[in-house]
DNA sequence: ACCTGAACACCGTTCAAGT
DNA sequence: ACCTGAACACCGTTCAAGT
């Protein structure tokens, strides 16, 4: 059990400045604030107050800080996420949280450039998606697949909607550019595209919902 | 019309060395061998036998470059793609199609961090989407919800498994690991994780599959 | 045991100067 | 008109030294 529990045993000398928990505290109230990308371990050791470098005593590199991180920014996708008798609703409401978690903060996205953490969080939400399908009456297999597939489109869609999500109101005016971008295009050559320019880019929590009900429906029966 | 056609126009100093159409095309050749994130301008100057900042006089900055870079990446997409009489065959192939390239090229998936780029190649995949759910009898509105559901599943499965292509044939290795690593979880708190776990992480293709018929059946009727 | 500080090997980008 | 080269303001990471 328990792989690597000793994480601050008790020891005799001057008690430790920092530990994971510290370090990740810090890293992730930086990027309620800023970009992931923009986050460096220079900015890190200095909010700390603490040399760049230390976070090296407790991480074996970025990517290893940035799992931890992004780990814990999913934990609002599955706090207080009860199962009830219906597991396609069940599914449906925990992809909605989880693409809602990946827009508020954006970090836990880094994860997927890296694949699959281990780490708390990721594994309750296998876990319940897992069990769902399960219940919906799916076979192992089935399962699996349906899993894969609704994950690998509620990060899709957290992922293409994330720079938008982060520009805030300007949102609107980003749309409204880009609607007549197409509509300017020559219609010779691209006549549908000219054709619903005006309609393009509807509420993006609306196009997530069509396409998480249409997976949910067409997995589960 | 064209709102930009003069990159080169005849001039009577000596020959310009580079532009935008050399620098992509040595770009994309060393994408083939490096990752998208390893690509520094220094290395792209040495490349082209020129001083680093050169590439400055051709592109505002990086992410110009790589938009540029990205949408060449994504021309064996669409290369050859004629419609049939079958709206959802066609989907199905340009999206199997678009997938395959950005495993095979990762660059072109930055796009997704920064926007639609409006460049050709990612323009025509938007005309053949949207041309396709609108002759599979959709209504406009409907049709460019298809077009955004689908393009989100596509990338984000492409984005998930952008990593592990990268692997090679050491992949098996990888999920046999990841396997065990589920299979080894405490059966209380994870059990169907561990009911699961030598079923994860079928063959990704087949994955797709599945996703993919189901959003095109579902949307389309 | 944990943190510091100098150092290494890099980045993207700007701007005055050359031709 | 286009390219060069020095310079600026950064990076992540290593490692010997301190306490």
């Amino acid at each position: 059990m328990a792989t690597r529990k000793a994480d601050h045993r008790p020891t005799r000398g001057r008690p430790p400045k920092l530990s994971r928990d510290v370090i990740c505290d810090a890293a992730l109230s930086m990027l309620a604030e800023q970009s992931a990308a923009s986050l460096s371990l220079r900015d890190l050791g200095e909010f700390l107050g603490v040399d760049p470098t230390a976070v090296y005593r407790h991480f074996a590199d970025k990517d290893d800080l940035l799992r931890e991180v992004g780990d814990r920014a999913l934990a609002p996708a599955i706090r207080g996420l009860v199962p009830t008798d219906d597991p396609g609703e069940d599914l449906a409401r925990l992809c909605l949280a989880l693409r809602r978690t990946l827009l508020r903060n954006p970090v836990a996205l880094n994860l997927t450039s890296i694949g699959p953490t281990r780490h708390r969080n990721e594994l309750r939400i296998t876990e319940v998606m897992l069990d769902a399908f399960l219940r919906a009456g799916l076979s192992e297999d089935d399962a699996v697949i349906g899993y894969h597939v609704l994950i690998e489109y509620t990060l899709g869609s957290a992922l293409l909607d994330a720079p938008l999500a982060a520009q805030g109101s300007a949102r609107t005016q980003t749309y409204r550019q880009w609607r007549s971008d197409y509509a300017a295009l020559a219609p010779a050559d691209y006549p549908a595209s000219v054709r619903v320019a005006k309609r393009l880019y509807p509420p993006s929590d609306q196009v997530f919902q069509v396409g998480l009900r249409t997976l949910i429906d067409g997995l589960t029966t």
